[in-house]
DNA sequence: TACCCGTGGAT
DNA sequence: TATCCAAGGGT
């Protein structure tokens, strides 16, 4: 797998699966399904995609999905839910190129999550190496056996159910049910968010916390079939991720720049409250990332002077440290002596 | 709601 | 160099 900068919009772009991983195979249509918007002028097909559901937005985005969409493995038609799940994960918060590599190990050492499941929870916080927010790893961990508790070792395709899963909110809901199951869900996630505001609500960024607002607007766009929904909800995301980026949107190359009501607009520059920074230098986090990294790079149980060592401030280096236990991802094993969780899912 | 939770590349 | 930003979830 080639790791492509977003800068490097891939000529050749595979098409993307139109496959799910599981259930019933597509019917082997290579193009672009017909968008409910040219279905509109129909008398009312019962059964069929509703011209209320059409939008104009869609055969542009579908069209430029297909030519333009990244070869990702987890799009790939051989991709189990599990492995979306997997992928889902690893991509909250964390660039994809970043993703790519881990990714492949996980899959390659868990191909199912009975197998994740059947270790120690230390030994996904090791695998995770520094893709970062490590209480993921142990998220996927208790994920995967939950998965085989409740679910026979088979990911759900069941929204609810999914949502169930620990560390699994409303956006890995609703993307593992339709990426990997082909169901109609709106997948609402920052890329779909900013696409979202720009094309639509003429505004250069959305709200800091996600309105029942925008959740409306999505559902509205929905396409009503839902194979099409499923192709859209993941075309309008990779939009946003190579195109409609935050930083230096790349209009020349949208196809969807001539209805873009913020562009429209003039783009007006954003005007609301400020983002919040993220600043790191000197915080918690950082502190626990430095002892965390200690830990996952030993082979065995690190002595307290190991640790110590990380950090000058020791009321700051214990109040991580503290953190990190009361968060499961450090097991305290004698006095003075801790390591990654060995027991089971706590 | 607002805040906490890692890491590192891009600008 | 400093800031921004990346397929969020839990509390």
């Amino acid at each position: 797998m080639t790791v492509r900068s977003p800068t490097d919009l891939p000529a050749t772009g595979v098409p993307p699966t139109d496959l799910p991983a599981t259930g019933v195979p597509a019917t082997g249509v290579p193009a672009i399904d017909v968008p409910a918007a040219d279905a509109g002028t129909g008398a009312g097909t019962a059964g069929g995609p509703t011209a209320d559901t059409a939008d104009p937005l869609h055969e542009p985005v579908l069209g430029w999905y297909l030519a333009h969409a990244r070869d990702l493995p987890w799009r790939r038609q051989d991709a189990s839910p599990w492995a979306v799940l997997v992928s889902e994960f690893m991509l909250q918060q964390t660039p994809v190129t970043r993703v790519l590599p881990v990714y492949a190990e996980w899959l390659a050492r868990w191909p199912v999550p009975a197998a994740l499941a059947a270790e120690p929870p230390g030994e996904a916080v090791r695998a995770w190496g520094r893709l970062g927010y490590p209480r993921r790893a142990l998220r996927l961990h208790a994920a995967a056996t939950a998965v085989v508790e409740r679910h026979g070792g088979d990911v759900p395709s069941d929204h609810a159910e999914l949502l169930a899963l620990p560390g699994v909110g409303e956006y890995t809901a609703a993307a593992v049910a339709s990426f990997a199951f082909r169901q109609r869900h709106a997948v609402l996630d920052t890329n779909v968010r900013r696409v979202l505001a720009r094309a639509v609500s003429g505004v250069q960024y959305p709200p800091n916390a996600t309105t029942a607002a925008e959740r409306r607007l999505a559902q509205r766009l929905l396409p009503g079939d839902e194979a099409t929904a499923a192709r859209w909800a993941v075309a309008v995301m990779e939009l946003g991720a190579l195109v409609c980026t935050a930083r230096a949107p790349r209009c020349d190359r949208c196809p969807i720049a001539r209805r873009c009501a913020w562009r429209l607009a003039g783009s007006p520059a954003h005007d609301g409250p400020p983002r919040r920074g993220q600043t790191y230098a000197g915080t918690d986090r950082q502190v626990r990332g430095r002892l965390l990294a200690v830990l996952r790079e030993a082979t065995g149980p690190v002595a307290q002077s190991a640790l110590d060592a990380v950090w000058d401030d020791p009321v700051q280096r214990a109040r991580a440290l503290d953190g990190l236990v009361a968060d499961g991802l450090v097991e305290p094993l004698a006095a003075g002596v801790y390591r990654l969780p060995q027991g089971p899912p706590g």
